[in-house]
DNA sequence: CTTCATGCAAAAGATTTGCAAGTTC
DNA sequence: GAACTTGCAAATCTTTTGCATGAAG
């Protein structure tokens, strides 16, 4: 998977006359092996813990060249980046999230993304992704919060 | 309208022994002139335009108090406020968003709710809010997209 | 007159860019 | 070896914060 997408980058790159280098090549598997949407800092800090060392910058500079290769989508807003997601390969998921504790728990649940696919097409937009989180209390939280309840 | 809404905030301010100042009021005006989603330079540009030189830093800081106050409503993608809207006027909605030009389409559709407690209730949770917009590409942006497509 | 608000400037965080040194082809 | 990349540091931009001064209750 991932070797297969660093191919798929070096073909972008040297129809373009540009580098196949060590550092992208550790970018392009950061990516890949990330799930759901991210931003930069969470990918730098995962850069970070397989111990690369490839400065911000120079992140800042190859994230436009994944995306114009095909290999992650950007979800823009307003003109600036709010985050990126690998545009094929893993499952899609959303969260629910527990605004106490923290806690992420994944969900998946078909009937959001045909419903999804229904509103777009009513106005006639071309859903390109989504951000969906669901934030709650969890059950750990809610007993906690009413130790005695009846 | 706009007396009214400085009179809420007005209650909210003293029920904090905090203070409802001319600034405080110029923003609380600007906010309600407003129509649909608004970010801060947005803001910031109208107040100056109507001669208000209230600093940046002011309205930074003045802006969690609208929201507390219930005057506001901020969309938070990412952890981070993507834009705010007046929160009332208006009935509960998601939003559309084209990621090319910008253009924000509110919806709603009972249907997402529904199911959204429902996700909730399975693992538990007690659903307390969300996020959730769609973002795809309008239908101008898909015209001048493909120009001459069959 | 006490407490809070404001503006300014400095600080902090995020992203971009120029440049010299190191790599890839 | 030529052209492209990288890291660093400096430059921007956006948002936050400390502090002295000014206003509200």
């Amino acid at each position: 998977m991932t070797t297969q997408s660093f191919e798929k980058f070096t073909a972008f790159l040297h129809g373009k006359s540009l580098r196949a280098t060590t550092v992208r090549e550790s970018i392009v598997k950061a990516v890949m092996a990330r799930k759901g949407h991210f931003n930069m800092d969470e990918l730098v800090r995962d850069l970070r813990a397989q111990g690369v060392e490839a400065s911000r910058a120079t992140v800042y500079r190859v994230m436009p060249l994944l995306v114009k290769a095909g290999i992650v989508q950007p979800t823009v807003v307003s003109g600036k980046i709010h985050h990126y997601e690998t545009a094929f390969g893993h499952k899609h998921h959303d969260h629910l999230i527990c605004g106490e504790c923290g806690k992420v728990v994944e969900f998946h649940f078909e009937a959001f993304e045909i419903l999804q696919r229904e509103v777009a097409a009513k106005h006639g937009f071309e859903l390109t992704s989504h951000y969906h989180e669901l934030i709650g209390v969890c059950p750990d939280c809610r007993a906690r919060r009413r130790p005695r309840e009846s």
